[in-house]
DNA sequence: ATTGACCTTATAGTAGCTTTATAGTTTTAA
DNA sequence: TTAAAACTATAAAGCTACTATAAGGTCAAT
């Protein structure tokens, strides 16, 4: 199988895959006279673990985590669970934080109706006055499923945004 | 005031207020003779309107776009409201995917209690017996508080992926 | 013979910073 | 006074997980 046929049956884009075999992810498959790259079901098996982990959010380091436990059958199974658990808990922090945003965001919303011009509107004048802050979310690697709350709370310098006027 | 001062008046880094300057959402303060950044006031209110808005969630250009609304304050707010209605739409759908994934997730994990080899471990089963599916979510930029879905869903080729005995 | 579909590698771009490198300036402690 | 510590400057690379683009080689069919 080349390499078009494996991106159409698992669903990715051929750069993809090449990409996950430089990343160590995908061994690399045995190549014909003219370089091109030969896949096997075990290679479309690696691929579909991969992308489902990725579904789950995971990351590529998490991902990699977990291909060296298959790689060591015999070892007792604590470190996956620990990974999941470590990765649910991340999810559950996630939504709590989106769900406070959600909130903080639909109360600023509630101080504009649409008639007023940008000088008069409750929206930016919110923003400005800025009682906000924001839970302390751990940063999380870049994957399809997973939230972003980086630096900003992370430095705990955050309090200096809540009750701003001193800044003036 | 220098921008060691101001970094930690607004509670940011050094180098990130460069970075707003150089990505034109901070104006760029007069220089000393040394070509030291000197600012002022102005400034610090800038700096917190910019950290606000990435506590909401807003990207660099949505921050960039209500600027420029500030900029024209006689003009209709319509477009804030707008773009706040958007975001806060882009939330939700954010915490109705997560909460999805959350419930794999914790299905996923009580297929093992910790007491097993990895070679019958549940859990590295149920991603390898992969029926997981996820939902169409838009690609958001890079935001403290934004979640990405990206690739993955927005190809609609993921469906390969629901049921995936063939790929074997 | 050449078009088109496929394959190759290498490199740059995405977002929002952070980190590193290299160097000049100012402040402070000995 | 001098030397170290702390601050400032610019430029460029690094992070994640890809995606896209460039420039070319290979292959089947027309």
């Amino acid at each position: 199988m080349r390499i078009g046929q494996l991106a159409q049956l698992v669903g990715v884009e051929t750069q993809t895959i090449r990409f996950y075999e430089q990343q160590g992810l995908l061994s690399p498959p045995d190549r014909q006279d003219n370089r091109y790259r030969v896949y096997t079901e075990k290679h479309g098996e690696e691929l579909a673990f991969i992308r489902r982990c990725r579904i789950l959010g995971l990351s590529l380091a998490e991902i990699h985590e977990l291909q060296s436990y298959q790689d060591d059958p015999h070892q007792p199974c604590t470190a996956v669970n620990a990974l999941l658990d470590d990765h649910i808990s991340h999810v559950r922090s996630q939504i709590t934080a989106l769900q406070a945003l959600e909130k903080q965001l639909v109360s600023l919303r509630a101080r504009c109706n649409d008639d007023r011009e940008v000088k008069a509107c409750g929206v930016l004048a919110g923003i400005s006055e800025g009682n906000m802050h924001q839970q302390q979310v751990r940063h999380q690697p870049d994957n399809p499923m997973s939230c972003r709350f980086v630096s900003l709370s992370c430095r705990g310098k955050i309090n200096h945004l809540i009750g701003l006027p001193d800044i003036s």
